[in-house]
DNA sequence: ATCGTTGCAAAGCATTTGCATGCCT
DNA sequence: AGGCATGCAAATGCTTTGCAACGAT
């Protein structure tokens, strides 16, 4: 595996998270390159996929890679911290390249909506996943603190709602 | 079927749930008798339980009562609005009693806790499930509701979180 | 008597696992 | 070279479905 392999266009956030795999002793191989690539473009194209939809770009990408084996990718990539996974509620599970804490190691290339630590809502009409910033439950955060000892992760579940345009009115 | 079978205790809970089957046009059948009588219960000892769990207490209720019926049932009653259920983020989900609109309809014995709309909290460490008050996320609800249109319901999935118990400090 | 509901068993689907082989480091 | 990761295939576990028989109204 030579994720350095001239002609193989790749973002920087798939260098960075290579750089973190290796860094934590971790073997980059032809399938988890792959994982990365997949979810990597549907982080930027603002899609949630869960584990079998990755299998499936995974397999256009690298027929050779079998299923198993991206679901033995995804659970080590979240355990390592270069992926990290969001429960929605219809049952799925959706992946995320984990951003790094310091965004200076890996030049430019970031997009705004993916620099900061953000809730998932989603709307069970049309299943939709919106993104929204961790602070719209920071008053709901310390209640649940204060009266419970309760610590609200906001960044592991997604809420459900009714969207926009799903709205009987 | 006759919930009304004397010698059958039955809570009002149950008899105000069967009620409101009858009036929805829904038969009431032993399978069903036996799902509301499981789920009243579990609520009552603020237990939360998934299909699977009903599955085995309707088996020690009601051995006759096939698994897949079971399944059909929790579905129905959900459809029919008796039950609601609760998208837990591990990936399970949870059933409770429909609070009907007018408590006066059936007369007392509702515990307290059961009046009110809540939401749900989950700890990823135990599992455990917490009830909160549903007025806990008022404020993250106008705010989504404000600037993403999006109506947020926090009674159909539970959020995640590390509970009093199971803090690292 | 009618027609919705159930039991049964088999199919379905996503996910997991044991083991020998392969390949990244 | 050495050991972790992989491919393969079978097993698992939960849930769903087709169909004929049953039973609530």
């Amino acid at each position: 595996m030579d994720p350095s392999d001239p002609g193989r266009p790749e973002s920087a956030r798939v260098a960075g998270a290579v750089t973190r795999l290796r860094e934590a002793g971790e073997r980059v191989t032809t399938a988890r390159y792959a994982v990365l690539r997949v979810v990597d473009a549907a982080d930027r194209a603002d899609e949630h996929l869960s584990a079998e939809q990755i299998g499936a770009r995974v397999a256009d990408l690298e027929p050779a890679v079998h299923r198993a084996t991206v679901y033995r990718t995804l659970t080590s990539l979240v355990d390592t911290g270069v992926l990290s996974h969001v429960h929605l509620g219809g049952s799925a599970t959706v992946y995320h390249l984990t951003e790094p804490a310091t965004l200076e190691e890996y030049e430019g290339g970031y997009r705004r909506e993916h620099q900061h630590e953000h809730a998932h809502v989603q709307c069970h009409e049309c299943g939709r996943v919106f993104d929204v910033p961790a602070e719209v439950f920071d008053e709901a955060r310390a209640t649940l603190r204060e009266q419970l000892g309760f610590e609200l992760d906001t960044g592991h579940a997604a809420l459900l709602g009714t969207c926009r345009d799903c709205h009987p009115t």
